[in-house]
DNA sequence: TATTGTTATACTCTATAACTATA
DNA sequence: TATAGTTATAGAGTATAACAATA
């Protein structure tokens, strides 16, 4: 017994009647009893396929994420767009020299403390967090078809209670 | 603003009213619009969680899954541990010498193929096994806690549902 | 020649800390 | 001395490919 693998024949578009043997299926049973353990794994999958979207525009993740909070909060200084999206003031510099390559953010010198650089959305940058959001939500739809339309609002929801409760260990170790 | 984090003051229960401002209120609009961006944050936050518990015990998540497998499904050969698991049979080897080294897993050839490692969980292997379980189930109470019994069993339906759905990609780079 | 398991290599991501320029 | 930003370095994790033993 070595194949379990149909390969490509997914003739059988059946959902999952009894032991339908997609990859997934085969999860022992403490692992797919973890709540926490599912949801790492379904995370994981669901960040790839983002990434891979954004990969389409030369971009990852966090220059999504800096785009939007200046899009939400105006300019800013480097720290505070580090600060409020909880990750590392090193890591950000090779994001936003990279947006500012492509035109998508201007820096200049803050004039009341020489030391802080202000961040600036430019309308390059509106643009493309316009064609980012529109990627991500065509992502989203995708590995969301499988949900009822309700559950995919429960989902929402309880990610957002999740995320809201969650002190967002950014990366320090915790504990 | 630098201290946003209201960190245990969980005080409001309301779902999502308006600008409750706990650390992962302040994500800007189109981030937390995105179910999928939501879901990377708070799988990778569980998945670090679930991670520190572990190493409580010596282990990664990789240990757990192979005990789980071996357990659900008697011995195994290590090509098809991986196969079920979906990860490299080459990541596999450190993994289950560790297990090895505990006494936790015993290998022995295939006497009608002696290419093949078969692979078979001991008592000792049981007993980790036991208490990865009672780790991880207290790990999930923990972060699941801020959400209601319904809302619990409606995440887990989902998330069965989406990792049945997905081809689990579980390394090799999509399309 | 194909397959099982193993080892070794390279690559990505991230975290730490050292450095500069301002204050 | 302390802070904003930057650069450089090291570490973990993972994927690829080369390898040995067996079929």
């Amino acid at each position: 017994m070595h194949s379990v693998e149909g390969v490509d024949g997914p003739a059988n578009s059946a959902s999952s009647s009894s032991a339908s043997r997609t990859s997934a299926g085969t999860l022992p049973p403490d692992l797919a009893a973890s709540t926490g353990f599912l949801l790492g794994k379904v995370g994981a999958s669901v960040t790839r396929r983002l990434a891979n979207a954004l990969s389409l525009l030369g971009l990852r993740q966090k220059h999504f994420a800096v785009l939007a909070l200046l899009e939400d909060s105006g300019s800013c200084a480097q720290q505070s767009v580090a600060a409020r999206l909880n990750l590392d003031p090193s890591g950000l510099v090779s994001v936003i020299d990279d947006l500012r390559r492509r035109g998508a953010v201007e820096r200049e010198r803050d004039p009341e403390d020489r030391r802080r650089h202000t961040v600036r959305l430019t309308e390059v940058g509106r643009a493309l967090l316009a064609e980012c959001r529109e990627l991500v939500a065509s992502v989203d739809a995708e590995w969301l078809a499988p949900l009822s339309e309700e559950q995919r609002r429960q989902l929402h929801a309880i990610l957002l209670r999740l995320a809201e409760a969650d002190p967002v260990i950014p990366s320090p170790r915790i504990s």
